[in-house]
DNA sequence: TCCATTCTCTGACCTTAGTCAGAGAAATCC
DNA sequence: GGATTTCTCTGACTAAGGTCAGAGAATGGA
């Protein structure tokens, strides 16, 4: 742990949360709890299900529905059974709520703004610059990973921006129906798994893993999303399906790979891998590697 | 107003706040109010008198009282009357409030680490340094202009800090003694105005005015402290000078400088002052400015 | 000495943001 | 067709974080 860094990130930690803290509530809340005004901007113009709502915003059934009846009673929203299932409630704004939400939108744009405007030109692309690099360098630190069904949509978009990504990158292209396959069963329990890492709920980066009992396991499909890279998510995807494969019994992972993935080749390199006999007849590849796996690791 | 630039920031404000927030609440409330944890923290190592803990954190008499009346409860804090002063209450940390503070200090530190250990190492520079900057830039808009009383020590301090300046810079140095004069009653209501800028409380910089009737203003002891300079500070300072000057009735403003004094004599030019023939006799100065007043400006 | 002020405490009250345990209606499963 | 599940609502409750109006003691100034 470096204390200087520390300290600079506590500065910044106190700067920021009182800035944006100050500002924000006293410039949104328009007079309303910020709990409504939330929930006010998440109906948002498309409308929403109530119970839609309140899983993106974690409220308790009935929190939510008292936030909305006293929306509903400001003639911000209009609350209405859905046509397919009467069950569940749909939100909408009135015209009063299009123009609350306008106006808080003109808000946080004016609260945005008060950061920029008393800075000189040069300094205001300064400020921008940074802010955007702590933003993405921030995010990092809220990837979650997870193992997760193969088959959902979510699963799939995943593994094809794979085949993609090989298919741009390999010389000869990629065709997915070549070579060794990796059907959405076999990356399931107990056959294998499938990790994805999300930003924000939405899918950054996957890998998964092929157990064959006492013999080694595999390591397929390792992909991080083009917008994520440089941010270590590789290594961390890594070292989380290998804690996977320990707790599943796994003492050796081995893979194959792609001479033009030089940064995977790196990052395996350095995660402990080293490079060994083909050991089997995968078209693509042109390296082969294995790791003994260990419980500190 | 830039709207790319807004967007940004409006994305910083966003994944800052909730990452901020989200620890920092879970994380340093240890089971108890955060009232509690910073009211604990505030009191500090080398404890505090009551009304001035409540002047700093903004806390209600009756709030103050009760949180104070808790920590004690939990053996935290010691309460009693101050020697000099028997209404006023004297905090001091027990010791088990040392060793609770260090613990808040501690996890103060973990939270802050936890947002550079996801990174790879050459990255985590990347994120302090992008911290720094924002941390940097952003204090310049919590800086608040004020007209203040010239002969508090705060003011005395920004004075000599201004004349410091000018020794060092002016290639004949500076003697405060020689030359026209600015006593601290000139700079007061009716006569004057000094003007000190604050940041977090501390002064910053400091500009005054001699009104002279119907007579052109003077502008004095422009002065912006070292590690505040290039956040346009100087141009803030100087438009909220022009404004009181403005207020108090006055058309014309005229200044003396030193040639050494090179930014300082850009910003001038670029506020729309023009140069005009010496118009006293101030021994240190090399050129002479002029502006006309304006409502709008 | 007396009056106004300062500082702290107490009691009464309030809003925000929840949580929890049902109840009732609609949909789905078997 | 009946049982179970899903979705929403209601009522009762809680904690945190405050606000406001005095009361009482100590102090400072005329």
């Amino acid at each position: 742990m470096d204390a200087a860094a520390v300290r600079k990130v506590r500065s910044f930690n106190r700067t920021t949360a009182e800035r944006i803290g100050a500002l924000s509530d006293g410039f949104l809340g328009r007079g309303r709890p910020m709990g409504e005004s939330r929930t006010l901007w998440e109906v948002g113009q498309d409308g929403a299900e109530v119970r839609e709502l309140r899983a993106r915003l974690g409220l308790d059934s009935g929190y939510a529905s008292r936030v909305l009846q006293s929306l509903e009673r400001q003639g911000l929203v209009k609350v209405r059974p859905s046509g397919a299932d009467a069950r569940v409630r749909q939100v909408e704004l009135t015209p009063a709520g299009v123009a609350e939400c306008a106006e808080l939108d003109r808000r946080a744009d004016r609260v945005a703004w008060s950061f920029l405007e008393p800075l000189p030109v040069d300094k205001r692309a300064n400020l921008v610059n940074a802010m955007v690099e702590v933003d993405r360098l921030l995010q990092a630190s809220t990837v979650v990973f997870g193992v997760e069904d193969p088959t959902t949509a979510d699963a799939q978009w995943c593994i094809q921006q794979y085949f993609d990504e090989l298919n741009q990158r390999f010389e000869t292209g990629f065709d997915p129906t070549r070579g060794i396959q990796a059907e959405a069963h076999e990356l399931m329990a107990p056959a294998g798994a499938l990790m994805i890492a999300r930003l924000r709920g939405r899918p950054v980066g996957c890998g998964a893993l092929k157990f064959h009992g006492r013999a080694p396991a595999e390591l397929k499909r390792m992909w991080v999303s083009r917008d994520a890279r440089g941010l270590g998510l590789g290594r961390r995807l890594l070292a989380e399906l290998e804690r996977h494969a320990i707790a599943s019994g796994v003492k050796v992972v081995r893979l194959e790979t792609n001479r033009t993935l030089k940064e995977a080749i790196a990052l395996y390199r350095s995660s402990g891998y080293r490079e060994v006999q083909r050991f089997n007849d995968e078209p693509y590849a042109h390296h082969w590697f294995e790791k003994r796996l260990r419980k500190g690791s």
